[in-house]
DNA sequence: ATAACACCTAAACCTAACTTCAGGTCAAGA
DNA sequence: TCTTGACCTGAAGTTAGGTTTAGGTGTTAT
């Protein structure tokens, strides 16, 4: 059992965090003696999959609805399982986009390189993409396609 | 030369954002007839690169200073390109963490298919990292380390 | 000429996820 | 005793990035 000033030490977070995460309903079976709250494992267990899911890209709603799940015992499993599916993809996705946003910023500093050695963009703004070096033309093609 | 209008139709977004971005010191350079802005294809390549910027994760005021050097001329390449490299490492540290999240959804994904499996969580519980299957390992162990 | 549009502005409003504040309880140490 | 420190509450404040509103101008279609 750990006290609230504990649990934001152990986490590198401020209390008042956790006592919002708390109000926002995700931590559904906290103890409290005499007011003051208790983290038992199982809400230092339930702080770790916030951190993830937070990570992830969830709202402290969505997590709450997962948090009420996990109390409602095994019959919620296929919906956990579902979501955590469902982030899996928006996940997946995510990391697509951003390597193409990547290759668009390896793009920029290949540009501002040539661009620095010349003193001016005049070359850079005339060249069309088809002279470009056949390894920057690679990246401008997988960051300006679709 | 573009109307507002039609720069929000190109680009699917509405025309109070763009007006914000103005606002916001985004095109430093535009013209206005008689109050109305018009957009010249420097505001519309402006434009370009800022929803490129936005994606990368960056801050309006930052763009803003993006904008700026670029009025400013070629003295601010230097600038300009140490400014794309911070955010290239940014979003390959980004691209990093975020393959570990996903890695840490997939072992939760695989979790809950178990766990419906045997319609319970307690082999799962008392399960070590040692006994998970070697391809779950791996993917348990790379969303788990640091 | 009058209504419908596209444009303009300043200012208020919105949302998420916190943080800060003002005020209060309670236990232990000097 | 008194004051320091950890805990509590509800409510207000904060930030970014817009969106909405209210009120006004200027051009075009009926």
């Amino acid at each position: 059992m750990y006290s609230i000033g504990q649990v934001a030490e152990m986490f590198g977070m401020p209390v008042s965090t956790l006592r919002y995460y708390d109000k926002q309903g995700l931590f559904p079976n906290m103890e409290r003696v005499s007011g003051i709250r208790k983290f038992s494992e199982q809400e230092i267990e339930a702080l770790r999959v916030i951190e993830c899911l937070k990570k992830a890209g969830m709202e402290i709603k969505d997590i709450r609805k997962f948090m009420d799940w996990c109390s409602e015992g095994s019959s919620t499993y296929p919906q956990r399982k579902a979501m955590f599916e469902e982030r899996k993809a928006h996940m997946e996705a995510e990391i697509a986009r951003m390597n193409r946003i990547l290759d668009m910023l390896k793009f920029k500093c290949w540009y501002y390189e040539q661009a620095i050695r010349d003193g001016n963009e005049e070359k850079l703004a005339a060249m069309i993409p088809d002279e470009l070096p056949k390894d920057i033309r690679a990246i401008y093609d997988s960051s300006h396609e679709k």
